[in-house]
DNA sequence: ATGTTC
C-alpha cells in the first residue's frame, strides 16, 4: 500500500513504499506546492503531519519568505558533543543522578547572555531560556558509539566504539513564537524579501544563533554535571529558512546537509545514526531527514486503550518528571530509524556511519 | 513548538 502523491514536476519524495506516511502529510505537501513563489519541495522518509504544513520536508522559493512554514521553533536543531569518557568506565546511576540536575538551575543572566552575542533587548526578555531543554520532543541524552558502520568516516572522524558523546535537541525556546508573531503575514502568500521578509529574516537569523547558544549551554552544564570534559563537535539546524542568490530555502524538521556529518536520532528508545550526507544530491535541497517522525498524533496516546507503560526498547533511562509528556513522546509514537536510514541510504541523501546508543535521556526534571 | 493547557 502506497500513498499516492501530487503529480508535480516540482515534488521529491525521498521515501520507499515501506516508509508509511499518512495522507494527512500529503494532503499538506499539496498545500505547500501552493504555496506562492515554491519552486521545489524536497519531502523526507520522516515527513508527518505538522501545524501549518508537513514536518520533514524542505522548500525552496523564488524569494518569498514563508514564516509559517519556518514555524515557532525557529532554529531548532542538533548538537553533539564529544565526552572524555568511555562507556566501560560509566556508572549509569551516577549519570542519572547527575542529569536529574539538569533541569535545577535557571538560565543565564542577562549579562551572560550579552557577553555570549545576544542583543540587549533579545537577552533581557530571554537569557533565562538558556540553558534550558523545553518541551515536546526536545532532550539532552547521553550517548555512547554502540557500532561502526563506515570504518573510514570513523576513522577520520575520530570515532571509537564505546566512546561517550551527548546530544542535544532544543531550540530558541519562547523566542521562536515571539518573533513569528511579530511578523504578521497571511497564509500560503509569505512575506517578499524587499516587502517584510528581510525584516523576519534579521530577527529570525538572531533566533537561529539564540538556538545554538541554548543548545551549546545545555551541553557544556550536562558534561559539568557528569563531571566530564566535553567538546563541541557538530551543531545542524533542521527549522530555519537560508537565502541564496535572491531564493529562500525553508527547512521544517529536513537537517543541514551541507555542514559535513549529521546526527539523525530515532524515538527517546532507539538508536541515533550518525551520518554522512551527499549535499548535491539531486532533488533534495541539501537536505536528509531529522529523526524517525512521529507515527502517532499525541492525543492518541492518551487515554486507557494504549495500555500504559512499555519496557524500553534499548534500555537507556528517560529522565521525565512529567508522565503526560512522557505518553506523548513514549518510543511507540515514532517511526522506526532503521528504515529512515535505509530510505536516505536508498536514495543517495546520505550514509550511515555509526550507530550511538542512548544511556541516559533528559526530558523534563519539573513534575 | 510555546514563562504551553482544558
Amino acid at each position: 500500500m502506497t500513498n499516492s502523491y501530487p503529480a508535480d514536476a516540482r515534488l521529491r519524495v525521498f521515501a520507499s513504499a515501506s516508509s508509511w506516511i499518512e495522507g494527512a502529510a500529503v494532503r499538506q505537501l499539496e498545500q505547500t506546492l501552493q504555496r506562492r513563489g515554491v519552486l521545489a519541495v524536497a519531502a523526507m522518509p520522516d515527513l508527518h503531519p505538522g501545524h501549518k504544513g508537513p514536518v520533514g520536508c524542505a522548500v525552496l522559493t523564488d524569494g518569498v519568505v514563508h514564516p509559517d512554514i519556518v514555524g515557532t521553533d525557529i532554529g531548532c536543531g542538533m548538537t553533539l558533543w564529544r565526552l572524555g569518557g568511555l562507556l566501560r568506565r560509566l556508572k549509569v546511576d551516577k549519570a542519572v543522578r547527575a542529569l536529574e540536575r539538569l533541569g535545577d538551575r535557571g538560565g543565564l543572566d542577562p549579562a551572560e547572555a550579552v557577553a555570549a552575542g545576544v542583543a540587549a533587548d533579545v537577552a533581557a526578555r530571554h537569557a533565562a531560556a538558556l540553558g534550558t531543554v523545553g518541551g515536546g520532543n526536545h532532550f539532552v541524552e547521553l550517548q555512547a558509539v554502540d557500532r561502526i558502520i563506515d570504518a573510514a568516516a570513523c576513522a577520520d572522524a575520530g570515532v571509537e566504539p564505546g566512546a561517550l558523546l551527548l546530544l542535544v535537541h532544543s531550540g530558541s525556546r519562547a523566542l521562536g513564537p515571539e518573533v513569528l508573531a511579530r511578523h504578521p503575514h497571511v497564509h500560503g502568500e509569505g512575506l517578499p524579501l524587499e516587502e517584510g521578509g528581510a525584516a523576519y529574516l534579521a530577527d529570525h537569523d538572531a533566533a537561529v544563533r539564540f538556538a545554538r547558544l541554548n543548545r551549546a549551554v545545555l551541553a557544556e552544564r550536562a558534561a559539568e554535571l557528569l563531571g566530564l570534559d566535553g567538546a563541541p563537535w557538530l551543531d545542524v539546524p533542521h527549522n530555519h529558512v537560508t537565502v541564496e542568490d535572491g531564493r529562500a530555502l525553508h527547512r521544517k524538521g529536513a537537517a543541514q546537509a551541507d555542514l559535513g556529518l549529521v546526527p539523525v536520532p530515532g524515538s527517546r528508545g532507539a538508536l541515533t545514526y550518525l551520518v554522512r550526507p551527499d549535499p548535491d544530491a539531486p532533488g533534495a535541497l541539501r537536505s536528509i531527514a531529522h529523526g524517525a517522525g512521529r507515527k502517532r498524533d499525541r492525543a492518541s496516546l492518551h487515554g486507557k486503550r494504549d495500555g500504559g507503560e512499555r519496557p524500553n526498547p534499548v534500555g537507556n533511562r528517560v529522565i521525565c518528571a512529567d508522565a503526560r509528556l512522557a505518553r506523548e513522546e513514549a518510543p511507540e509514537a515514532y517511526k522506526d530509524i532503521g528504515q529512515v536510514i535505509a530510505d536516505l541510504d536508498a536514495h543517495g541523501l546520505a550514509r550511515p556511519v555509526a550507530a550511538l546508543r542512548p544511556l541516559v535521556t533528559f526530558k523534563t526534571g519539573r513534575a
